[in-house]
DNA sequence: CCCTCGATTTTTGTATCCAATACCGGTTTT
DNA sequence: AAAACCGGTATTGGATACAAAAATCGAGGG
């Protein structure tokens, strides 16, 4: 029998803590963008040598979360409001074409099973009267399924590589701004909106209609949209600084 | 007056010379797919410590040209023939973007100049009667050129991004196959056909038609994937093994 | 004959070491 | 006073050292 517990030890657990603690400290604004990550000071503050610290800066590089430097070493990236809307607009387009391509492929009642699964319970997590916090990061897990899904469905590793590689960017991921509905007084409504969208793009995978699942696709994604620009000019409300960053916000969520 | 040369040495030049003769050996098929990289081995062969090839190997792992085992190390991955055309479908929706965002930045005449001289080029290359082998890698030129500067017009560094690194799968540029069309009797046809299409995107981005650019371009990205077609079939009537890799007929490009 | 187990030998992941060079401040010079 | 110069410090890129894990291979047992 087997007695290994989940003492999962992976043999680069330096590097892969490095990655995620440095990840973490860029998207959260510790390392503020600009900043030249200096690879002692990291040192220090991880306890783990430089190598893995290196490691994990090249991933960021090539994540886009830093730049190299000409000179050598690396700086945290700045992020234009403009960035961030791309990288929503171009998850929009390859999660389009993941739905075409799911549609395309015909999957069959157990390929579907899971994603049926995953947007009933997304019904029943709308349905209900009153929305606490609780209830909001459900949503934010069942959304983040969804999305899941609808890529592995498409049945394309590259596809899936390139989507989730972009989601690893500053305020790409799908719920990134599910907290700023949660304080809006629609934000029932926007859920419903989006809860439809789910529900067709499902519809149209099943019904083989390729064009119509990626139009919905990206339709979908202009609610990410609309909610970067509430956050935005929430934001410029408090504070007068037009193109700040929207980190503090994002540590509420 | 300035007296430095092109001189230029790379702080970080094994670095970069061990990716690129790595990604080299992956492409060529040097690493055959599947292999696993021991590091000590690449060590002997470019002649530098395992220090910057591990930068390297990550760097390639990121682009998607190696896996990273489990257990430790890297393994050149193998690439089956859906995931060359899931590549080429994934570049033509991602060019779709940029040309419908390019559109949509009703960009002025100076923005313009240079993909006009450029399709201005390529029209007077297609011109010509006879297609000598010059000429053909003149058209690769040009047309890679056509390409990136398309991705420019878009103005979006994201995307950019991602479409630069999907470049550097297999058989994913542009051009990977024109060597295809060099040998077929329609080869000039195909050429021409290409060459409307450039022509109808940049009017479409001229008229500010953003849907139509889109819908070009990744009809545009058809020849790749036709092109990709033949070549496997040459491929499988001269060696009978069916999904095998399309290495050889490349290094005659 | 195949499988299992164990010792040997690679190979990796991480830490450290070294040389080169970019950065910073003070100094000098015009 | 401003700009160029210079020297010391800090930091990076690359090489190496070392320990732990994994693949390899052979012997022994079923």
């Amino acid at each position: 029998m087997s007695a290994a517990v989940a003492d999962d030890k992976p043999r680069n657990a330096q590097t892969v803590k490095a990655l995620l603690k440095l990840r973490e400290m860029v998207l959260n604004g510790e390392l503020p963008p600009g900043e030249r990550v200096a690879e002692l000071s990291i040192v220090d503050r991880l306890g783990v040598s430089r190598t893995p610290i290196r490691m994990a800066l090249v991933r960021l590089e090539e994540e886009g979360l830093v730049d190299c430097l000409a000179t050598g070493g690396f700086v945290v990236r700045e992020f234009s409001d403009q960035d961030i809307a791309d990288s929503i607009e171009l998850r929009g387009t390859m999660e389009g074409m993941a739905a075409r391509r799911a549609a395309e492929r015909r999957p069959d009642r157990a390929e579907l099973a899971e994603i049926r699964d995953c947007v009933g319970n997304l019904d029943a997590l709308i349905r209900r009267r009153e929305l606490s916090m609780d209830d909001f990061s459900d949503y934010i897990r069942l959304n983040d399924r969804f999305h899941s899904l609808l890529v592995e469905l498409a049945a394309s590793a590259v596809l899936k590589r390139s989507i989730e590689r972009i989601l690893h960017l500053p305020f790409a991921s799908p719920n990134a701004f599910v907290f700023v509905q949660s304080e809006l007084p629609e934000s029932r409504e926007i859920l419903s909106i989006a809860q439809e969208h789910h529900r067709s793009i499902l519809e149209a995978i099943e019904h083989g209609e390729g064009g119509r699942a990626e139009a919905l696709a990206r339709e979908h994604s202009r609610i990410a949209q609309r909610n970067l620009q509430v956050a935005l000019s929430n934001q410029q409300q408090r504070d007068r600084i037009p193109g700040a960053s929207l980190i503090r916000q994002r540590e509420r969520a």
